[in-house]
Order: C-alpha cells, then sequence, then structure tokens
DNA sequence: GGTTAATCGTTTGTACACTAATAAACAACC
DNA sequence: GGTTGTTTATTAGTGTACAAACGATTAACC
C-alpha cells in the first residue's frame, strides 16, 4: 500500500485546526487567540486558581500558561496577587472587565463552533466529537 | 444551555494535536518534526519543485516553510538550487541522503498514525477519518 | 528536626504559524 | 516597450508549544 501524505491523520489534524484558527480569527472582536480564549473560559468556569493549576486544566505547558498569563494580565482581562497560604503560588482571577466579557465569550466560541463544524450534520457531529475525544 | 470547553471542537482539536505531536515524537528517530516530516514525504511524493509551491501543497505559510526548508537543508536531507528559467525561485530537491530515508519515513508515519489511531476501531477510522477531511 | 521529595514559577532555546512589509523577477496587455 | 499586476522569496514581529534546567518553597516521613 502507497504512504500517502493527505491520508495522514496528523497531516488532516493540523489542517482541520488551521482552518478553525481562521475562522476563530475571523469572528474575534476581542482581540484573543484561541489558547487565551481557553484560559479566560476556564477560569470563568473554575473560579480563581494558581498559575499550573490553570496551565493543567487547559492542557497548557507552564512556560505556556506563563505567557498566555502575561498577555491575558496585559490585557486587563485578569488579575495576579499572591497566594497567602503558599508563597510559592500566584492566584490567577477574572479582574472586573474579564467578568464583563464571560457572557460575550461564550456567544462567540459558539458561533466559532458552529461555523467549524458547519459541514457536518447534527447527527455526524456527535458522532464525530464522541471520536476525536477518544483520540485525545 | 451552558458553555463548556471541553466541549467546544477548537479545544478538543487541540488536545487531539498534542497527542499526535507526543507520538510522533516517540517514535522519531530521525529528529524530524511533524512539519518537517510532512514537507520531506511531500517533496518525495512531488519531486523537485519550487520552495513557495512545497509551502503550498503542505499548508504552510511562506514564512513557515522558508524555516522548515532551512532545517531540513542543515539537517542533510534536501538541496537548494537556483531555477534556470525563473531567478526568482528556489528549486528544492531530495538530497541523496534524502532518497534514502524515504521509505523509512513512510513505514515511521504508517506507526504514528496505527498508534494515534489505536482507541478507535477499522471502520471507526475510515468513518472519522471522512469526515475529518470534511472540516479542513 | 532534618533529610528527601515534590511542587511552583521562571527562564532559555528550538520550532511552528500567521501577519505585514519589502524587493526582485516575471507575465499580460495595450 | 513600458505600465500594471502577480509571483517568489525574505525579513520582522507576535503568539503558541515543548524540553530542560533553575531557585524557592512546601510536604512527607523517618
Amino acid at each position: 500500500m502507497v504512504y500517502r501524505l493527505d491520508e495522514q491523520i496528523g497531516y488532516i489534524l493540523r489542517l482541520a485546526n488551521q482552518r478553525h484558527g481562521l475562522i476563530f480569527n475571523k469572528h474575534s472582536e476581542l482581540g484573543l487567540t484561541p489558547t487565551q480564549f481557553a484560559a479566560l473560559v476556564r477560569i470563568g468556569e473554575m473560579g480563581a486558581c494558581s498559575q499550573n493549576l490553570l496551565g493543567r486544566r487547559t492542557a497548557m505547558d507552564v512556560a505556556t500558561i506563563k505567557g498566555v498569563v502575561t498577555r491575558l494580565k496585559a490585557k486587563g482581562f485578569i488579575q495576579l496577587s499572591p497566594d497567602p497560604g503558599d508563597k510559592r503560588r500566584t492566584v490567577v482571577s477574572l479582574s472586573v472587565q474579564g467578568q464583563g466579557v464571560i457572557d460575550q465569550l461564550h456567544a462567540f466560541g459558539e458561533k466559532v463552533t458552529e461555523e467549524t463544524l458547519s459541514p457536518l450534520s447534527e447527527t455526524e457531529r456527535k458522532v464525530f466529537l464522541d471520536m476525536l475525544k477518544r483520540l485525545t
């Protein structure tokens, strides 16, 4: 059997990711990247937590989450404070501005998801997401 | 309906991509990245071509393919030469070493694909790849 | 109480990925 | 044959993503 790049899961995953990124940026109003968006939504879900924990809950490396937190802080969506009970930790929480955009983020996220999955029917989406999750 | 990050296609795609990357690196012997691998396999499929065309055929930006070509050249897998008919172009082609590893790359790629898709049955893989392609 | 181990955050280095700008070369066309 | 527009390659800047190493702190446990 011939090896064809266009049939390989890794290559196609990269393409799908690229398309999703384009759709995301097209609709993005707040100037967030997909990664920053994920971190921000996660803080909204979890509430305040340490930087490292936030990284684990968003599947980001310590070096990666560091940069993401720095940029979210610079954009005013989060605030940082020392943990009173553990001097190693930095507590990350939503700023007032951050709290104010959570609903907007959810609406935005739904639009992106909808357009990304638009080539699939409702039934197919369920099946697809189910299988994709098993590949994580 | 509540918005949950863990149910969003963009987030799950990122996770699936991460897992694939880990599997890829685990098996990688030649020290190639997924992107370098794709470019090298593509040159093997297409034969010699310009740097920009290679980028388009591997879904890489001009700036991205530039770096990938530089690194593949540094590793000795490809060679660069000026296009006699078009002074703008740089022709990219496999070096002798590059030709020598193509079969190995294919075997390696099949192993990575197999392990990445291992959570799915044979029937599911077909359905899944079919749907994933529609999202590119 | 003191050693050992684990965790937290930071930094460095390499490698994609995209945008935008630039310059050189080529093609189309009147 | 000169203008117009496209293609090719390069560069600079921003933002993930991972590995590896580091110091500071905390936890475990004898």
